[in-house]
DNA sequence: CCCTGTTAATATGACAGATGAACTAACCAT
DNA sequence: ATGGTTAGTTCATCTGTCATATTAACAGGG
């Protein structure tokens, strides 16, 4: 990364910087060279990252001995001195908690966001008791892994909460229309049984951020997170931040009404988004068509894959409303990428298609990338890991 | 400013700081706490910044090198040595130009944003004439005003244009549907005659730096001005910047489509947002109510505020969609405040209840707060000065 | 008129951190 | 062995902030 574009921080601010600013973003900077192209030398964290090869030695003594990451095997080239390969610490891991309306899963993974383990939780009926259960697997797979160190526990929820300067949570879930158990109550809980931090963020917004930190995407540009499940969400990363708005509520495009006459919405309004271009939408459309009740959405999906006509039909109505939807978002923000995260990326030969070709039927001054979530099902887990290293890493 | 919440730089970035960024910063906030709080010592900027006092001298010391400010008279306190009071350098001035589809306007301003003087400029009939027409007039303010110095030319046009990573203007008009004359060649020849750097913005993405600079906004929370004029353009303030998106064309919430049966639209779609809320739509209310061709859109206003019943009425249908699309930002982005600019702005204490009460007709989750933009029939002309500012000054 | 207290502003040395050049280490090919 | 090459470290220098000391400038009181 050659040093021409020189950093502008013209933006107004109300705080002074030290001289320990430069080190914060250096050892950042680094930080995610290592992360994003490991095994790298010193020599080559120098040539990326355009800083010199004596400030690069400097940072990485620092995160060596702070143990976030290790000197591994050396490499051999054709000529000179051997480099010294670096790795994130395989060791240290985090917590990942996935809530989801219907399916709730808590995994362990390594810093690179690599899947260790995972297992599925089956909620409780009794509302009041979801929490202990969750706390209690988690305790379990803790104990389960007691060979590996946990830097804490990211979770992924269906809701908005309110945030603070710091992107730390308040843990106090205001607005979760598609949770039905006190999920504001989850990040004290669990913080106080495990004694290790918890990072809470919306869906959307975690999965934003995992793009950035392990997709394709380097950061450099604007992308869009659109998360359909029950309900929508949607996390916009802009100005390389998540844009979070006042108390954390940014994002909500899921509840912009797009027809004043349309179907009550669980958020108290009518005809949002998200009440025609949900799963639940989808499902909607099917007991429309055929005149019965809709399978779960995932057997929906299969019906809709195996040629049914009413489940083709009625995912195609829910991919056209999408596809609406995106063009809004494609209009309002001008992403470099829209990327969708959903039940529905596993099809997304069949969706994807659907859903740009709607997004493009209006006029868009700039039509913006569509893709799924890489690696989509693992998407919303490894976002966990995102937000813990986004937290609490530096 | 106690330095209590810790600056965090952990946004992922690509380039490498060196130890110049933190006077970088640091020049920067002392001199925005000289702008918004001019006459003021050092002492007072030490207090206020959370440097030390030592370090707001070396600062000052360049700021006032530089001739960005002067010294000025000595305060009187009870007791104690007399500050030395600085203030902006009141000969460095800018030329704002507010460029409209009605009606352009150039104007000499300085740095704290007074107007020193302004004119109407009429654009001549024939399109390839109207640059020369502008580079003639700014020829002649520049020469009536020859005891000035001026830092640059800011432009602010009903438009987007394509940026680069530098928040400088890459001079090419993309989309400018309202405007028919060859506005792309503007920046270009503007610089050639006049040897001044010009920079040029959207009018809203302009007024929204410009609220920040100027206005009561603080810079540290999120904003959305909303320009309603000819057409309807946002300009989105998040993350202590404006947010772009690809190639610049963020914040076109004004051709999100509201309506998929609605009226065609000058971007090519139909039913887009600016068909139902734009001055344009108002005058066409009006049309159709009384029956009879509308008159400009300034007597229109007149007319509903002297209680015409067909002007009221077209009136208040606008406010109404208005109302609907800012419902939408809230939604979407969450933003601490929404600020609108335009003809309808001297007129807020009729049209704002309106405006709020459709906003807020619908759920909301967090309600932003909803103003006219500060000294809304300046905002515009303002607006080039925080342009030329934001890009040069630091 | 000269202390004393008080506040403003500057000077100075210590510390953090990036830089670039010099240096050492390690390897290969001849 | 030797020279060439690349990796990584050491060190002096520079920029910049910070804390403290010092000087400057004022008011009021004896």
């Amino acid at each position: 990364m050659p040093k021409s574009p020189a950093p502008r921080f013209s933006f107004i601010n109300k705080v002074s910087a030290s001289n320990k600013i430069p080190r914060q973003i250096n050892r950042n900077l680094i930080f995610n060279q290592i992360r994003t192209r490991q095994p790298i030398s010193r020599a080559d964290l120098a040539r990326v990252s355009g800083l010199q090869r004596s400030t690069v030695s400097l940072i990485v003594e620092d995160l060596l001995r702070e143990r976030w990451i290790v000197e591994g095997s050396m490499g051999r080239l054709p000529r000179g001195r051997r480099p010294t390969f670096l790795n994130l610490n395989g060791q240290r891991s985090v917590l990942a908690l996935d809530i989801h309306p219907s399916q709730t899963t808590l995994a362990v993974m390594d810093l690179s966001g690599k899947l260790l383990s995972h297992n599925l939780i089956v909620l409780p009926e009794d509302p009041q008791k979801v929490i202990a259960a969750i706390v209690d697997a988690i305790g379990k797979m803790i104990a389960a892994n007691s060979d590996r160190s946990f830097d804490g526990i990211g979770m992924s929820v269906p809701g908005r909460f309110g945030l603070q300067l710091k992107e730390s949570n308040l843990g106090k879930s205001i607005f979760a229309p598609n949770i039905s158990w006190p999920i504001g109550q989850i990040k004290s809980r669990v913080e106080e049984a495990t004694g290790l931090p918890v990072v809470v963020d919306n869906v959307a917004n975690a999965c934003a951020l995992s793009e950035v930190w392990f997709g394709e995407s380097d950061g450099m540009h604007d992308l869009v997170m659109v998360s359909v499940s029950e309900g929508i969400g949607t996390g916009i990363f802009a100005n390389g931040r998540i844009v979070r708005g006042e108390g954390g509520f940014a994002g909500e495009f899921g509840h912009v009404q797009l027809d004043p006459n349309g179907l009550p919405c669980s958020c108290g309004s009518r005809g949002c988004w998200e009440t025609v271009a949900s799963n639940r939408a989808g499902m909607r459309y099917y007991a429309e068509i055929a005149n019965k009740p809709s399978p779960a959405f995932e057997v929906l999906l299969g019906l809709a894959a195996a040629g049914d006509p009413a489940g083709k039909e009625s995912i195609e109505k829910m991919c056209i409303a999408l596809g609406r939807g995106l063009h809004m978002i494609a209009t309002a923000l001008a992403p470099t990428e829209i990327v969708v995260v959903g039940d529905i990326t596993p099809l997304w030969h069949l969706v994807g298609p659907l859903i740009e070709a709607e997004m493009r039927r209006r006029p868009l001054v700039k039509v913006p990338r569509l893709r799924p979530a890489h690696e989509g099902n693992k998407a919303r887990l490894r976002s966990a890991v995102a937000l813990v290293m986004n937290e609490n890493l530096l």
